[in-house]
DNA sequence: CGCCAGGTTGAGGGACCTCAAGAGACGTGG
DNA sequence: CCACGTCTCTTGAGGTCCCTCAACCTGGCG
């Protein structure tokens, strides 16, 4: 998180190699891309990046920091949907005649980038490459999106808060390096943790407490340790190659290499 | 299901008014559709159609009859991800290191149209509608998806039932009609919906029990019968329009247009 | 007819929740 | 600097929702 990236155009954004942006790589692209977008701006932690109900969300490009989407019911309920770091985007999603159906909040200091939606359309009429990459991006959080379902479904309680911490133990590696490889920065709580596994936040303590103990990891002060990683793949139970969709910054499924229309089929 | 649709081209389908291929309604773009997709193919109930870890999984475009993604743990556990009904495509996700992270399986006999990837790769690169169409479902699932991981993470077993049944209602509705204004064909089993909604099936039975004691509704030989509409939208607690995106043929959000929206910090 | 998957019901148990209370961490203001 | 409030973390005790195990019934199909 410099400053430069914070307010000079797109060719210094150190994130130009990951996320959407990956797709606008030449100059063209990064002129348009540069013009539908807003300027980046600084959440600070905590701050609601828009409710649940809004009306024509922008796209969120994740520039730094951590944050989630989360869904409430009628009742306070709240069920955290998805972390997003750095190189993800926020409110893809099509508004129902209630608006959008998340909302998004900041867990650590963040710095986003706003796309308009009528500009991103723009967007992406001229860059083909953009949609592509946006439809590759969609793709991959829904395999994540499917472990999670699983994960609220048919996971016990410790299996839950193993995958989480995996999870975002591997996706954060991506653009950050662990300390001493053991240690990471996790800017979770436990209420956080909760609302995301479908558990209370009491229990969510009694079974870090009972890993702690276990010497298989810790969590504290916004560190993660991690303590005996076979047992931590053990639980968490990801499918071979899952998580390196997220490691990889070019997908490993090349769509279109060129601009040019190919031979007939 | 008529013959028809069966055995002859894109131009006769029922089809073409809903899903993917409502964005090839030209003549160019229905023949290169169909110059890359395989013949319809028949699947009886039960049938798994695509297994979790294949690799290189054609897309399947459902031209008639209800099918279910699932995802498999290692010691048997089973969670379906989602639901998919006529119009519906599944295989979109991309493949990691082990395949494709989930199956597919019918419920109901079924019709399914196979579109290879490389071959929907090059429909994209020629028909941009298409993978705009796409990305828009995509997008659209997502909701849906979001949906229920607030059911698994945060909903009791009563409301998950209602919540499900209330979904494929409304979804089944644009295809099938009700046959009489409270029945519908649900070719669901109590297994099926556990499975879906992190339960067990004796529970699901018990909670059915108890909404067909109260009068809501009834649900025996595949058929839903709706007793109490208003006490099942208040259970089931949809946001407002959100199942409208289902019911519309066509998305409400059209991407052509570009407005002047305020540009604010 | 026999088989088998699904449906139905009961009894007991376990995983997780609710309620309650205190300790520690952090920012804010005096 | 400390007082103070708020949020998080931690632990205990009791309760509940849902699971497990078991049994029997029903309906479709060879």
């Amino acid at each position: 998180m410099t400053v430069v990236t914070w307010q000079s155009g797109c060719s210094a954004c150190h994130l130009r190699a990951f996320g959407l942006c990956q797709a606008v790589q030449d100059s063209r692209g990064a002129a348009c891309l540069q013009s539908v977008r807003h300027p980046a701006r600084f959440y600070p932690p905590g701050r609601t990046v828009f409710a649940q109900g809004s009306q024509n969300v922008p796209l969120h490009n994740v520039l730094s920091g951590w944050l989630f989407s989360y869904q409430l019911l009628p009742d306070g309920r709240r069920q955290i949907l998805q972390f997003l770091l750095p190189g993800d985007i926020a409110g893809l999603e099509p508004e129902g005649a209630a608006g959008i159906t998340h909302g998004l909040e900041t867990l650590s200091e963040a710095v986003l980038c706003a796309i308009p939606r009528d500009g991103f359309h723009r967007l992406c009429a001229r860059c083909p490459a953009v949609t592509e990459r946006c439809r590759w991006m969609m793709a991959r959080d829904v395999t994540l999106l499917f472990e999670r379902l699983a994960t609220l479904g048919r996971r016990m309680a410790r299996e839950r808060v193993v995958h989480l911490l995996m999870e975002l133990a591997v996706r954060s590696s991506r653009t950050t390096q662990f300390a001493d490889g053991t240690r990471l920065r996790m800017p979770l709580t436990q209420p956080i943790m909760a609302d995301a596994l479908g558990l209370t936040a009491i229990h969510i303590n009694r079974v870090l407490r009972e890993l702690r103990h276990e010497g298989v990891l810790e969590l504290n002060h916004k560190t993660l340790t991690i303590l005996d990683s076979e047992t931590l793949t053990r639980l968490g139970g990801f499918p071979e190659g899952l998580l390196e969709l997220w490691t990889q910054p070019l997908p490993p499924e090349q769509p279109t290499q060129s601009h040019a229309t190919p031979r007939r089929a």
